[in-house]
DNA sequence: GTTCTGACA
DNA sequence: TGTCAGAA
């Protein structure tokens, strides 16, 4: 269980930034996407919690290291947020349709996933 | 000085 | 994604 101290609004985007191992732009782009919501205060300044920064090098890690991108990454996120909540049989039942879910991801929306396309040529070695 | 939004390459 | 403008 989530504690809600992990979701206090601590870090302004500069410190957020480094913690994550991005620009403020970038941390800019995933809210744009509607992958994270920070807080704000008064002048509108973003403010990061520790969930955040936790959610923001899974996203940085999907991004980059396996080129998913923001549409797909939030997708992803969406589906892996199922069956965390509710009661043992119904948990059991959202864990089974997002295993389905998942499986079928690359069979009809092939194109989050830009290098699972052209396995043809890509910059050679990226294994 | 820092952050914000919007915009361009 | 980097960078710049103009405002706060």
């Amino acid at each position: 269980m989530r504690e809600k101290r992990d979701n206090e609004p601590l870090y302004n985007i500069s410190i957020a930034s480094k913690l994550v191992g991005v620009s403020p732009r970038v941390l800019r782009s995933y809210e744009e996407a509607g992958l994270i919501k920070p807080h704000r205060t008064e002048g509108k300044t973003r403010l990061y919690s520790e969930r955040d920064i936790r959610k923001m090098i899974v996203i940085h890690y999907l991004h980059k290291e396996k080129e998913v991108n923001l549409a797909g990454i939030k997708i992803i996120l969406s589906l892996l947020s199922k069956g965390e909540s509710g009661k043992n049989e119904e948990r059991k039942q959202q864990v089974k349709v997002k295993r389905e879910l998942l499986e079928k991801i690359g069979g009809i929306a092939p194109e989050i996933i830009p290098a699972a396309r052209d396995t043809r040529e890509g910059p050679a070695g990226k294994e």
